[in-house]
DNA sequence: TGTACATCAGTGAACGCGCGTTCACTGATGTAC
DNA sequence: TGTACATCAGTGAACGCGCGTTCACTGATGTAC
């Protein structure tokens, strides 16, 4: 945003540093994401970035934040408000999309044992939390809010992982699609052998 | 296994090597897991390991196949034959108290970007995919095997890395059990708002 | 039982590397008068 | 409009570090005769 560019030294070190680490988690993965090839990268000496951040782990966690916002936009790009399974279901391979896209984007915001203090990563997953929270309460309107916003979190991030980690097929993005629909709609659809009922009734188990 | 000790130079260090990396690992995580940090604790000069691994990746897929086949022993020994969904959570439960009780070997297993081709990791993985699939197959014998399998497993997956990543509450066993069987039990019992029949009939969403 | 030899696990010096971080500095920008 | 000064973004040399990996080697173990 804005044109600041040519103003002072550079312009706008600080966006130009995490621009710089968001190019570098890609090519290189999270090992390749240090201070001095993002001052490298941003054509700037090595010290510069300390300008902008306190040291490596502050521009890490930076560069998480900026994920966490997009995750939220994309997954609201993806359906506005999700009224049914399907839809949800679409929030779901958006979700997993995100993550396949920028994996190494994705494993710095979930798989980086980080400060879990730092206040922008806290209320960015918030913020994702919350937005499940509203989906759930949309599309199982009888169900306990907060255990299965939890439950429904932790299935598209299982997949999302599953995914990049190879256990499921990601060569196209239709059979992404396909895998993480048909995964959704298995789970809801899930009736255990035990309920006594054979027919009819609709009597559910831990009800 | 096996008192080999005090034959050789050393006895043992292929294995020490890995007892080592594990130690590091729950120490310093995963950037502590260096090949000279490994020799030094094991007591040897930094290129005695060179004898047993080819290199650092050769050591880091040794240790996450070593974690493949306890996570495989550790989920068998929670249940042995799960048949109910309880079962199933007693399951759930397992897997996550084991990222939890080993948080950066589990990352290891999960979270690095990793040799896909690597034949242990891979017949390992299979291993416990099999081993779900059969759960799966007792407790819900009218589902799609396949696609629940994989969204079952997705969501211990998920629950387990939001467990690592601070986004429920660990700070007791008991705790993270209640949560776990919380989200299992919700996404099973989950009814959509959609079904058009109010009473009785047992119409389902996507049959 | 004893000697000669082959094997090979572990050594230790050395290489070049990129890293995070410090420090005193320079020089462009913005501000007060 | 012009000068004097304060600010502060970015510089560049330097530090000490641990890393992966190579290489020629040593010396204990196992084996053939």
């Amino acid at each position: 945003m804005a044109q600041a560019n040519a103003s002072y030294h550079h312009g706008d070190l600080r966006a130009a540093c995490l621009r710089a680490a968001r190019e570098l988690l890609e090519e290189d993965g999270t090992a390749g994401l240090s201070l001095r090839a993002v001052a490298r990268r941003a054509g700037v000496s090595a010290t510069a970035p300390y300008r902008h951040y306190a040291d490596r782990d502050a521009l890490v966690s930076a560069v998480a934040a900026e994920g966490y916002a997009e995750l939220a936009d994309h997954l609201a790009a993806a359906h506005p408000s999700p009224r049914t399974p399907d839809d949800l279901a679409g929030v779901a391979v958006a979700y997993v999309r995100f993550a396949l896209e920028r994996p190494a984007m994705f494993r710095v915001m979930f798989a980086e044992p980080c400060d879990p203090a730092n206040e922008e990563r806290v209320s960015a997953t918030a913020a994702i939390r919350e937005y499940v929270r509203g989906i759930v309460r949309g599309v199982f309107p009888d169900s306990d809010p907060e255990a299965l916003s939890t439950a429904v979190w932790a299935v598209v991030h299982g997949l999302a992982f599953l995914c990049l980690d190879g256990k499921l097929d990601v060569s196209t993005p239709e059979a992404v699609s396909t895998q993480v629909r048909a995964a959704v709609r298995a789970l809801l659809a899930a009736t255990p052998v035990r309920p006594r009922a054979e027919a009819g009734t609709a009597e559910r188990i831990g009800a």
